[in-house]
DNA sequence: CTATATATGAGACAGTGTATCAATTAGCAA
DNA sequence: TTGCTAATTGATACACTGTCTCATATATAG
């Protein structure tokens, strides 16, 4: 298993930390191994797909402390969600990779990532000033795939 | 009831009925009702408030029908898919109504819309050289809307 | 060390979308 | 009109994802 960096790890550990204080957080067991097991994880990933790995460990975590604490992940900007539209959850990390958007297949839900061309932050102001903390964001493009449309 | 005009449900019917020829699929009961359904419908919808608003009909049409047409309009370009990531599925008319982006609450999966800033032509060539047949896009924020920021 | 607010796990739960397959129906040709 | 054939349908069972509850366990402040 590819690890992290442990720059990389601390980092986001920190980011992790400041978090939880800023929100009156613990630095629990579950979350704790959450946050391992994420940063084991590369590309995308699905909420299941962490439960799946959590079970396999020392110090398992439930189902349910896992999607708490995707949820706060999420929040504490360590992840970020994509490709929306299938059955939910997608995360993919914030870091180590360029920004990037997807374009999605309606029929097979697969998608295709694309480098983002910086044109979005015109629209950040208008959200902030309804009150709306932008955590981040994505052009999310959906149509069909080259291969649904070999398929017919 | 709130009905189209009969110029929109016209155009909008000659659209699907264009498609249909054009994917060999008939113009059967079942899609006709979806369709009619749909156009009495405005804002956003869930294929569930279909299936509920088909119950009621003299031609019932099963939920399985439902989202079979739903996935059939989509791909005519009839509806679109908005404001992914919660439990799936909430499609618009693609007419009738300025192109607008949502940014969706992390939270509590509400969201609110803003208008197209037309910034993103820039992207299709790109997708359109990978096979990938653009039927739409969206711009989509995500973060912590207001109602929730104060809910701390 | 203790008190207490926070976090956890187990399991039940609901909602959403999909698969199957026998029965029905639309469109076409004679 | 009739009959043929492929497309469509409905009923149902199903899998999956995410949420909720609440008794128990645990992290942290003092």
């Amino acid at each position: 298993m590819i690890e992290r960096s442990p720059k990389q790890f601390n980092e986001e550990k920190n980011r992790l930390v400041s978090f939880l204080i800023k929100e009156r957080m613990r630095l629990s067991q579950g979350r704790e191994t959450v946050f391992a097991v994420i940063m084991r994880t590369h590309g995308h990933f699905t909420a299941e797909d962490i439960v799946k790995a959590c079970r396999g460990k020392a110090s398992k975590v439930s189902r349910a402390t896992v999607y708490r604490s995707l949820q706060e992940l999420l929040e504490a900007g360590i992840v970020r969600v994509t490709a929306f539209g299938e059955k939910h959850n997608h995360f993919e990390h914030t870091y180590d990779e360029r920004l990037h958007h997807h374009a999605q297949c309606v029929r097979c839900h697969g998608f295709i990532e694309f480098p983002d061309l910086d044109e979005d932050e015109r629209y950040r102001p208008l959200l902030e000033k309804e009150g709306f903390k932008v955590l981040g964001h994505e052009m999310h493009f959906y149509g069909i795939c080259k291969k649904c449309r070999k398929k017919g």
